[in-house]
RNA sequence: CGCGGGGUGGAGCAGCCCGGUAGCUCGUCAGGCUCAUAACCUGAAGGUCGCAGGUUCAAAUCCUGCUCCCGCAA
């Protein structure tokens, strides 16, 4: 089948390194380099950069919303569309452009979660498990009828990384699965039940920093589901550390107070307490709270 | 030229400002002890101090260039 892919990030990347072994992959869209990483530097999404390399057309509007991307867009002839997470809304020329229209890819078991950043908020949430829907793009966030699902489960070991790469095997062999009878499963496909959508709010840079009156559960489901992206953080003698796995432990104290920091980091929260056991120091790597401690300890009564 | 931290035995760090014997917490190996248990004691091995130049009687330390890693910011 004749297939445009619009993608951006590494979730999208796995898709498409799926869709493009079995159909023709015939133009990418992808969000335009952006200014990025140290020095600043223009930088090419990963699904940018794996088209070029493979010698796909790559286009980057700024926006769909113009009668000559409208028109360029048509002019392809695909088949269909498939979206996941591209970053840009589709207008309605662009959804049905296509005789098989656009489907998307969606990190959540919808309807729970629809919107920017599932995998993380369902960790968040200490949801059972997540999952992939594969579903049909309308006017609307997330709203369209779903065409096929997929569970991942999520354990007290899941980070926000962890189930990423998972859902985003899951998303491509989904949307193989689908691709390959696409009048089947749109014959099936249900509608959302709108009593039960829930939104997954984009990820604010200042959620990231630990608030210790939360309950250490609290806390420690946050903590995985940013590790590693945002990363939870505290600050200490002015200088920030990254918490990227702690666990429960049952000591109390006031919020903020560090019962332990030599032998072990252990903070005190809310409700009981957070034992940390892979930090990152600003301009360190991230490491086992062993090895933190073997050259640094915590001397001082409390965190920031 | 966006801002900043760092590269020192196997791991994590100190030493650098104020050049002059390679230090600390661990790990490893050998032996001792026997209960202080994420035990303890004694001893040992193991380092081109990121790379290349420069200054100097002498450079981990001061100067220049390069390289790799990381935090912020996006």
């Amino acid at each position: 089948m004749k297939v445009v892919f619009m993608g951006t990030p590494e979730f999208a990347l796995t898709a498409l390194q799926k869709i493009a072994q079995k159909h023709e992959v015939v133009c990418v869209y992808t969000r335009a380099p952006q200014m990025a990483g140290r020095g600043k530097k223009l930088t090419k999404s990963p699904v940018h950069v794996w088209a070029e390399e493979h010698g796909i057309e790559v286009r980057t509007p700024k926006t769909l919303r113009t009668p000559e991307a409208q028109q360029a867009y048509r002019e392809l002839k695909a088949d269909i569309a498939v979206v996941a997470a591209y970053g840009l809304i589709l207008p309605r020329p662009v959804i049905e452009a296509f005789p098989k229209g656009c489907i998307n890819i969606h990190g959540s078991l919808l309807p729970r979660w629809r919107g920017a950043a599932p995998i993380q908020r369902a960790i968040e949430a200490g949801d059972p498990e997540s999952g992939i829907t594969i579903m049909n793009i309308v006017e609307g966030l997330d709203a369209g009828a779903m065409l096929l699902k997929g569970s991942v489960p999520i354990t007290s070991t899941t980070t926000g990384e962890s189930l990423h790469d998972a859902l985003a095997e899951v998303g491509g062999d989904l949307i193989l699965q689908v691709l390959a009878d696409v009048d089947g499963y749109e014959a099936k496909a249900q509608e959302q039940d709108e009593s039960l959508v829930t939104y997954a709010e984009k990820i604010d840079k200042s959620e990231s920093k630990i608030d210790f009156s939360q309950s250490a559960e609290t806390l420690e489901r946050k903590i995985r589901a940013f590790n590693p992206y945002p990363a939870m953080y505290f600050e200490y003698d002015g200088e920030r550390c990254k918490v990227l796995r702690a666990e429960v432990c049952d000591m109390t104290a006031p919020a903020g107070t560090i019962i332990e920091g030599q032998k072990a980091l252990i903070i005190a929260c809310g409700n009981k307490a957070l034992s940390i056991t892979e930090l990152q120091r600003s301009g360190k790597k991230k490491m086992p709270i062993a090895e933190v401690l073997k050259g640094f300890q915590f001397t001082k009564k409390a965190v920031d």
